[in-house]
RNA sequence: GCCCAGGUAGCUCAGUUGGUAGAGCAGCGGACUGAAAAUCCGCGUGUCGGUGGUUCGAUUCCGCCCCUGGGCA
């Protein structure tokens, strides 16, 4: 079932998913093949330089799929992303092209694969509600909101872990049943089929930490800033996703003459090399499956990756 | 060359009236089911510049040496 093969390329910011991607697109599929973002943030418009989104020329090599299709202010998540990747998956394999998923997002990973709990799409007022309370009386006082309506997830959670908090608050809420029992659930709704081969780059910390904060520079000489400002005038609420992106707050900052270049730069950085940590951290554990990829040279990874690749 | 002030964690520093030391930042480990580039939990990681001496015991006191600033020549 040679057609049906997917290749996973996941692994820390900067560590060079795109660059491997389009090389396996080459040597496995002699460039017939669909690259996928897998990329929580690559999927806004709004922020090409600043996520280090595939170059123009490197997209018209192999059709690129899913990066920049999004509005700032029109947030993307672990379902909806589900949603889009799956049919451009199918139609590459209708197409006899290889699919090739490319990108950081662990979660995103594993919603392709492992699908997603049965809970209900929750109405954006609740959400909103539920926030609105969370503002209102605080972080501690929300815990025990959620304790009083879902004392499994208040028990799980920590009352510093809004999000989750939030989101347990709303599930509960909407549908009158604890997060906790729609997880126990078996997961539904569609889920990638094919011959799934997970590779994942876990280059040594040194040699990311290095490219992590040389790529922030380099960002800025190709006019982060211009994008960054372009950004601030659409007036976006600072909580959206695409608002929260590595570097965009400390940009934004930047562009306001609250802080200096330096300070803007160095909190970046400092930024991204926490979330290249925390990506390993999860690739560490919850891919165990993939090839790990610790190369750091272009051809030796081909090797690596070979060597996990049926022909 | 002489006189000051310093050499303590990766960095900036605190401290020990002699009982092998602690903050911030950086870093490290971990969790992760619909906002995940999010959100959260945990952890000092150290020849206290070197070497002799005094002492039961020295990072702390004394001598010498090395290094770094500043001043005077």
């Amino acid at each position: 079932m040679l057609n049906k093969r997917v290749i996973f390329v996941a692994g820390p910011t900067a560590s060079g998913k795109s660059e491997l991607a389009l090389r396996l697109a080459d040597v496995l599929a002699g460039g017939r093949a669909v690259i996928i973002n897998a990329d929580s943030m690559q999927m806004y418009r709004d922020l090409r330089i600043v996520t280090a989104r595939p170059e123009q020329a490197d997209e018209a090599c192999v059709p690129h799929r899913l990066y920049g299709v999004l509005d700032a202010d029109d947030p993307c998540s672990a379902a909806r992303y589900r949603d889009l990747a799956l049919p451009e998956v199918q139609s590459a394999l209708d197409a006899g092209r290889l699919p090739i998923v490319a990108g950081g997002t662990g979660l995103y990973f594993r919603a392709l694969t492992h699908g997603l709990s049965p809970v209900p799409d929750i109405p954006p007022d609740i959400r909103a509600a539920a926030q609105r309370l969370m503002r209102r009386i605080g972080n501690q006082k929300f815990h025990d909101a959620l304790r009083s309506r879902d004392p499994v997830m208040a028990d799980r959670l920590n009352p510093g872990d809004t999000q989750r908090c939030l989101r347990a608050f709303e599930v509960v809420e909407a549908t009158g049943r604890s997060l906790a029992d729609w997880q126990a659930m078996p997961n539904d709704g569609p889920v990638l089929r094919g011959d799934v081969s997970s590779l994942v780059l876990a280059p040594p910390r040194e040699w990311l930490y290095d490219r992590c904060n040389r790529r922030f520079e380099r960002m800025l000489d190709k006019g982060a800033l211009d994008e960054i400002r372009a950004l601030d005038a659409k007036g976006y609420a600072p909580d959206l996703p695409a608002m929260k992106a590595l570097g965009v707050p400390e940009l934004l900052r930047l562009v306001r003459g609250e802080c200096s270049r330096d300070e803007a730069v160095t909190a970046a950085q400092t930024a991204t090399r926490r979330y290249a940590k925390r990506q390993l951290t999860w690739f560490r554990h919850q891919m165990r499956d993939a090839t790990v990829i610790d190369a750091v040279d272009p051809d030796e990874r081909l090797v690596q990756a070979g060597r996990a690749l049926p022909q």
